[in-house]
DNA sequence: TAACTGACGGAGC
DNA sequence: AGCTCCGCCAGTT
């Protein structure tokens, strides 16, 4: 079997986000073994493919907030997403624990 | 082929 | 706290 290419990487390590929690952009380049290609992780998931079930809207930017500006509606579905799964989300911002950051 | 762009990040001011 | 600049790298124009 061919090894998985760097967007599969990129949407392996985007689905083993837990369910309540968020990850940035950076942190996904790094879990997915791309260095500083934070910029890739976005054209990565532009490119899904239809009937995925990544959970892309679990990323989010190092600030903590959504990557979208605030009432486009790629924000609206991805901030409704998160508060589907008790993620707060106000003004465009996360109020919620990052995957991997510990108290 | 060169220049520009982009669902980013971090450092500098 | 907010803005600007630079770095990364692949896809477009």
């Amino acid at each position: 079997m061919n090894e998985p290419t760097k967007d599969e990487k990129i949407w392996q390590v985007v689905a083993a986000i837990p369910v309540g929690k968020v990850a940035s952009y950076g942190q996904v380049a790094h879990m997915a073994g791309l260095g500083r290609q934070a910029r890739y992780i976005g054209k990565a998931l532009g490119k899904l493919p239809s009937g995925h079930s990544i959970p892309w809207y679990r990323v989010i930017r190092s600030d903590g907030k959504i990557a979208f500006p605030v009432g486009s509606e790629a924000f609206e579905v991805q901030a409704q997403s998160l508060r589907a799964e008790g993620v707060l989300v106000v003004d465009g911002q996360v109020l919620i624990r990052q995957f991997g950051w510990r108290p």
